[in-house]
RNA sequence: GAGCCUGUAGCUCAGUGGUAGAGCAUUCGACUUUUAAUCGAAUGGCCGUGGGUUCGACCCCCACCGGGCUCACCA
């Protein structure tokens, strides 16, 4: 085992504080691997809070084989044996799945038509998104495992502590469940739903208990193991941390409870709880919290439309135990303090401190950084109402004339996003103003005058001389002062206050377009005035 | 009822014992045949309140006030 130095234990980053525990758990049980678990429930897609859990449990594991150089596994656990609760709104035959209430995930016929259950569906869906990001994590099936007797021992092991479990619980619960609780739930021999009922007897030495169906008055006995039976969700937690001799596990804040009575239960048994870390949940933008309901929350698939997957990884790396407000304005600034942290990591003496690390597992990519902020791109989206990427492009090598998407990869992607925003978010919100008799004369002369060509004009390139036909444009028409024909262009044509040097906007733009830009304003025009 | 987070510039937020910070906003300036992504500068804080620890507290401890969330059925 690796004792950590002085500069290491002095670590400020969060993720190796964690590893660190870890470290001094394995130690004092003279473990040489580490297991990391993540948990799934059945109810849920995956979501924003998957990917954050995921990733920040990876940064952990990334830390603590930093800091140790032992090996680890990711484990991605799915409770898909869990009963079907009640049928989700947003699925397919709804109907169908009515008649399946209380049977395993992955008894239930998938919905959807695509996997042998529910669950598999379910499932896979998880892998997928787990998979789109290249996280390292081995997946895990609650029901293989029970139905393998991978967790028979412990299923034994839980029956023979049965009552010390039951104590444990029962203080917490309502007085209704508190006459029924057990912490094994037996599935009905004949109808395979997950039964909610008073166990009479236990027998540890056949591992079986008995429970009496409260339809048909039947009376069972049923294995504990194999798959016959399953454990309460606390209960479960706790043997299945127990069994697997699960190492870490982080879960948010509304599992407090939770953690300690399944820490608790796993002591009952005579094993030690994981290390645990608990998270703040997000808020939305007025610190309210996120329901699916009333959708104010912000999607990955939303967050990933207007930013790279780094700047989400950022925004989930950043003090975990805190709550933060997740809408859209964070998105620009994460991105921004993810280039920021980029850029600093290259000069610097601790590079275990720098979220950019963390983001890509300890290996930079060549070339991660971008010569421009976030922000300013967006902000110069905006201003030249670039629509393409290419017409980004243009601006910024007049700006930076070495920048190209071979030379900075990053920002290449960034365009890309940045066009994407002002596509749906600024442009939707321009204003149009009408032109005055005046500008409408002068409109039509600019347009008239692209068509007729740039060739007379003075000037070195494209962009000058369309700057210098602008300009004589306007000086024809009776402009005073000559400001307030480019304020009309800026905002008859561009739906804004301010903008960029014409010429130059025209010459990336195209002729032909400007002048259907200009031609279409006039249609406005005279729509309005009709 | 139990627990967790939070209060710092006009706004959004960094900052865990050693001279209060960033972005945006505001104002001024530079560049400009009108402008502009840009660059420079300025303005702006009893760090929620009151105690305590310390040579020294935005930071640690206690109390209070304000804002918010979670759990008490299931997972």
């Amino acid at each position: 085992m690796v004792i950590m130095t002085e500069q290491t234990a002095s670590q400020v980053s969060w993720p190796f504080r964690e590893a660190q525990r870890v470290a001094e758990r394995l130690q004092a049980k003279a473990k040489k691997s580490a297991l990391f678990e993540t948990g799934y429930g059945p109810s849920g897609l995956p979501h924003i809070g998957t990917f954050g859990e995921v990733a920040r449990t990876s940064w952990v594991r990334r830390a603590f084989t930093e800091l140790t150089g032992l090996p680890s596994r990711l484990l991605a656990f799915s409770d898909d044996m869990d009963g079907l609760r009640k049928v989700p709104d947003n699925v397919p035959n709804r109907d169908m799945l009515k008649e399946f209430i209380g049977r395993p995930l992955t008894r239930v016929p998938d919905p959807f038509g695509t996997h042998e259950s529910f669950g598999a569906h379910n499932n896979a869906r998880l892998r997928a998104f787990l998979d789109a990001f290249g996280f390292d994590y081995e997946f895990a099936s609650s029901s293989d495992y029970y139905a393998a007797g991978k967790f028979d021992a412990a299923l034994r092991h839980v029956l023979a502590r049965h009552e010390e479990i039951v104590q444990i619980i029962r203080p917490t619960l309502g007085p209704e469940r508190r006459a029924s609780y057990s912490p094994i739930l037996p599935l009905h021999p004949r109808t395979g739903v997950v039964m909610q009922v008073p166990i009479e007897q236990v027998d540890v030495e056949h591992g079986t208990v008995t429970w009496t169906d409260p339809d048909s008055g039947v009376r069972f006995e049923t294995a504990v193991t194999g798959g016959a039976a399953k454990l309460q969700w606390k209960a479960d937690w706790a043997m299945r941390w127990a069994a697997l001799d699960v190492d870490y596990e982080m879960s948010g804040k509304d599992l407090i409870d939770s953690v300690k009575l399944s820490s608790a239960i796993v002591q009952a048994l005579g094993a030690e709880p994981p290390v645990c870390l608990t998270y703040e949940l997000f808020l939305d933008e007025h610190g309210q919290k996120i329901s699916k309901s009333k959708g104010n929350g912000l999607s990955v698939e939303q967050w990933l439309t207007y930013a790279p997957p780094e700047s989400l990884a950022q925004f989930m790396y950043h003090a975990p135990q805190r709550a933060k407000r997740l809408f859209f304005d964070v998105i620009p600034r994460a991105a921004d303090e993810y280039i920021a942290n980029v850029a600093a990591l290259a000069g610097s003496d601790d590079p275990h401190a720098n979220p950019a690390w963390h983001i890509h597992g300890g290996v930079m990519p060549e070339q991660a950084g971008s010569p421009i902020g976030f922000g300013m791109l967006l902000n110069l989206a905006s201003v030249i109402n670039a629509d393409s990427a290419a017409m980004l492009w243009g601006f910024i090598r007049a700006y930076m004339p070495d920048a190209s998407p071979e030379s900075s990869p990053l920002l290449a992607r960034l365009v890309e996003y940045a066009v994407a925003y002002n596509r749906d978010f600024v442009a939707p919100k321009k204003h149009f103003r009408p032109a005055s008799a005046l500008e409408r004369d002068a409109l039509r002369d600019l347009a008239a005058s692209l068509r007729d060509g740039v060739d007379s004009y003075p000037g070195e390139g494209l962009a000058e001389r369309l700057q210098n036909l602008v300009y004589a444009v306007g000086k024809r028409h009776a402009f005073t002062p000559l400001k307030a024909w480019f304020d009309c262009l800026y905002q008859v044509l561009l739906g804004q206050t301010e903008g960029p040097r014409f010429g130059g906007f025209i010459a990336l733009y195209g002729v032909a377009r400007t002048v259907e830009l200009i031609e279409g304003a006039l249609a406005r025009g005279d729509m309005a005035a009709a």
